[in-house]
DNA sequence: GTCTGATGTTACCAACGTCAACATTGTTGA
DNA sequence: TCAACAATGTTGACGTTGGTAACATCAGAC
């Protein structure tokens, strides 16, 4: 039999919003049906939760958390600089697109408005940050320092661009030759360009 | 004294909607309220719209004819082609900026499934083509064609990536002079970086 | 002038987020 | 040891929403 108390709400919550945030979409999550299948009472979590935003938040927190630790991880493991640079680009569309309905939570409406929720802004602020200095690493010619800081947020935007456009599924194959897109080579060109 | 028969409804509640959306956000937005504020029954709208989704992708779709309307107006109006260039990017971000969750709402979940609204994608990608003719002008460059398209593809996401981190704000504000990050500085140097 | 289709209304349903009041449990200090 | 307390879970309810079905009204075609 099972005892009154759950012992594991929170995280039990927090693992099956997450099940269910990549099963059904966003918008098919609600607290109700998630307590269902934890099998509590449908108001149990607003004992963890102040309310279905709180859960959305904490999700995507620790969703920024999973893919700075992604981010590193994939970029530690290249041999050089070059490689890194391609490979953390790869990774950051690889975790948008294991993990779509997560990221757009992540860059969705939860982070809406900065003062309410700071520390998701500080998770996904360093989380930027993070990239911006790898990127950083490359740039060691003679520009002025300005110019740098441009092209690193640029390098950044790409990326970013580059993940929105997958995810919307806008296929940019080759108008004349119907050739499929090649993100790396894409990445690697933006490389090729730098000074 | 009102008449039976509202004679307009459509776009009435096109046009509402349209304010509801910008002003309370995208999900405080209701059919009820809808049909509430227009002053008609409840269920209305459900005579000329199937369902509430359907509402969206109407004004998602309006959307994208705005959008590619304004980029076409802003470019057209420049001296040459590099402030064209330029300009094309800012007028993309003025558009997001100016129309926030409407712009959201173009890229959110209203285009989720590609097959299930082809003329919302049909639009989406016309649009994108726009940006991506103009960018094409630029490069005449001995380029091979395979890389002319990456680089072009790369300037569309450069734009959508830096519009999303503005829309996230997320402020790049170099982090040793603190000087603002400005978006028409960084376009340029993306643009000097062209072959 | 009547018939028909388009448009609007009323009544209703299930599901949701959320709150208040109550029940049960683990913990802590006398 | 045990009573008080805080944490956690339950029950019941309220208001709102998206959506359907049946009915009412109107404009225009024959």
């Amino acid at each position: 039999m099972a005892s009154y108390h759950h012992g594991n709400l929170r995280e039990t919550l927090l693992a099956e919003a997450r099940k269910q945030l990549e099963k059904e979409g966003i918008d098919k999550l609600s607290l109700r049906a998630l307590a269902r299948t934890v099998g509590v009472s449908q108001t149990a979590p607003y004992r963890h939760f102040p309310d279905k935003n709180a859960l959305m938040i904490a999700m995507a927190t620790s969703g920024f958390e999973e893919l700075r630790q992604y981010l590193v991880a994939r970029s530690g493991a290249s041999p050089d600089l070059d490689s890194a640079l391609v490979e953390v680009g790869l990774a950051y569309v690889d975790f948008a697109k294991n993990n779509t309905a997560l990221y757009k939570l992540m860059f969705g409406p939860a982070l809406a408005n900065k003062e309410s929720c700071p520390e998701l802004y500080e998770s996904a602020e360093s989380c930027i940050k993070a990239l911006q200095a790898l990127i950083q690493l490359k740039l060691s010619a003679p520009e002025s320092d300005e110019t740098l800081w441009y092209i690193t947020i640029n390098a950044a935007a790409l990326i970013k661009g580059h993940t929105s456009m997958i995810l919307e599924g806008i296929d940019n194959c080759h108008p004349d030759t119907g050739a499929d897109f090649d993100l790396s080579k894409a990445l690697k060109v933006f490389l090729s360009m730098l000074p």
